[in-house]
RNA sequence: GGAGGGAUACCCAAGUGGCCAAAGGGAACAGACUGUAAAUCUGUCGGCUUAUGCCUUCGAAGGUUCGAAUCCUUCUCCCUCCA
């Protein structure tokens, strides 16, 4: 796996590139839908194809519970097994280890789980997340890391960090095919000197790109700008930037001007699911009976397939009921919107114009509607 | 015509003398959610309000009682069964 360094922005740090991986390239800044099963929730591969990212997650953790290693060793890796060709990213568990505190104990071998859907328990060691990380076969692996709520106190976070720099050279060491990248991850919470001797320690280390770690885990909107900036200019030039678990359509925005090239989120699916979609007038809530008898798409400007073909009315109603196809609906909206946004961002910095991109779209996002507007969509929120 | 059962807030529904402005659902409204144990969670939900405060409310009208959604009388409407 290589990274090509392509554009740099000259208002800001943002860079336009190209992952080159075993199974395609992903035009960077991107944004990867996430599917944790296996699935991005409730769309399928011909809706994953007509949104068309160039790479989709997996979840390490969840998939070695269910359906577990032997199934991806009996059809030969998760792309067989889904049906997607082009690159995957697994996360390692790390984030389990953050988000199922009661569930885990933490030792230096790794994290002992009890499985919350058999009760069994097992160890997940940075060796065994590579080791299920190669069965599954995904072009981009995440070493296991030990994430922690942005608020610990130092000595804590300074733990976090040594633990995660000890597992990373580990899972390097279990890496069996060199042709699967292996990403470290940057730990260090909200101080500045821990997050620079988390790069300094893993940047000396020949690992195929770096992860911006243990963010949006509970800092400040502020504090999470500033530590991707530290963080992410003091990252090599000539690999890929990966900030993790990141986040709202403004705050990829924020981090691509600091520097960041690759995304992923639940947002998208998560916010559809509850009846939240952003458009281009900002965040929308279509579950309100104000939106009964509204016969407009979504979003007038957007050219997915739900705002071409469903008005939302009908999504209103779809939502309401809890249908799965609503969610659906807005999930296709959501990571269209997405994929859109990403596209804008490239072709903005490619054409020296990403200034004007931030300026327009931060003005968008937070400006206030125009009184006409507010009353012709009065559930429209800002982000 | 006879015998029973019922009427509670926007809807369904609990409550059968004080701890009831009234459980629980639903709806509505607001909020949260960021490397998905999430079709989840939180708040508001009679009115006025800073309120442990006042006012109005449990089909209607009277009555008993210190005190009634709860007991009694009459009335109105609904349901079931028997003729």
């Amino acid at each position: 796996m290589h990274f090509e360094l392509q554009k740099q922005d000259s208002w800001s740090s943002a860079r336009r590139g190209v992952v080159h991986t075993r199974r395609g390239t992903i035009q960077t800044p991107a944004f990867m839908p996430v599917g944790t099963f296996g699935a991005v929730r409730t769309l399928d591969l011909a809706d994953l194809q007509s949104l068309n990212p160039d790479i989709i997650l997996g979840n390490t953790y969840h998939l070695m519970l269910r359906p577990g290693v032997e199934v991806f060793n009996h059809f030969g890796g998760i792309h067989g097994f889904i049906g997607w060709e082009k690159p995957v990213l697994t996360d390692s568990g790390g984030y389990q280890i953050f988000c199922l505190p009661h569930h885990r104990t933490i030792t230096e071998e790794g994290a002992r789980f009890r499985s919350y859907h058999d009760g069994r328990f097992f160890m997940l060691s940075p060796e065994k997340s590579i080791e299920v990380q190669t069965a599954i076969g995904s072009d981009i692996m995440m070493v296991l890391d030990q994430c922690i709520e942005s608020t610990a106190d130092i000595n804590a976070t300074r733990k976090a960090m040594e633990i995660t720099h000890r597992w990373a050279l580990r899972s390097l060491e279990a890496r069996s095919d060199a042709t699967q990248a292996l990403f470290a991850i940057v730990q260090g919470g909200v101080d500045e000197a821990l997050r620079y001797e988390s790069v300094d320690f893993l940047t000396q280390h020949p690992f195929d790109g770096f992860a911006i770690g243990g963010l949006a885990v509970g800092e400040t909107k502020r504090e999470r700008e500033d530590f991707t900036e530290l963080v992410a200019a003091r990252l090599p030039q000539n690999k890929p930037r990966y900030l993790m678990g990141v986040g709202t359509p403004i705050d990829l925005l924020e981090a691509v001007r600091r520097g960041v090239d690759m995304f992923d989120c639940v947002i998208p699916t998560m916010y559809a699911e509850r009846g939240k979609v952003f458009t281009s007038q900002g965040k929308k809530n279509v579950l309100p009976v104000a939106n009964r008898l509204s016969d407009q798409p979504l979003d007038p400007e957007c050219e997915c397939s739900t705002c071409r073909q469903y008005s939302l009315g009908y999504l209103n109603h779809l939502s309401k009921c809890e249908e799965p196809t609503g969610w659906r609906l807005l999930a296709l909206h959501n990571q269209h919107y997405y994929q859109h946004l990403m596209r804008q961002i490239r072709n903005a910095i490619e054409t020296d114009s990403f200034e004007s991109l931030y300026r327009d779209l931060t003005r968008q996002w937070t400006a206030p509607l125009s009184p006409r507007r507010a009353d012709i969509n009065s559930s429209v929120n800002y982000y």
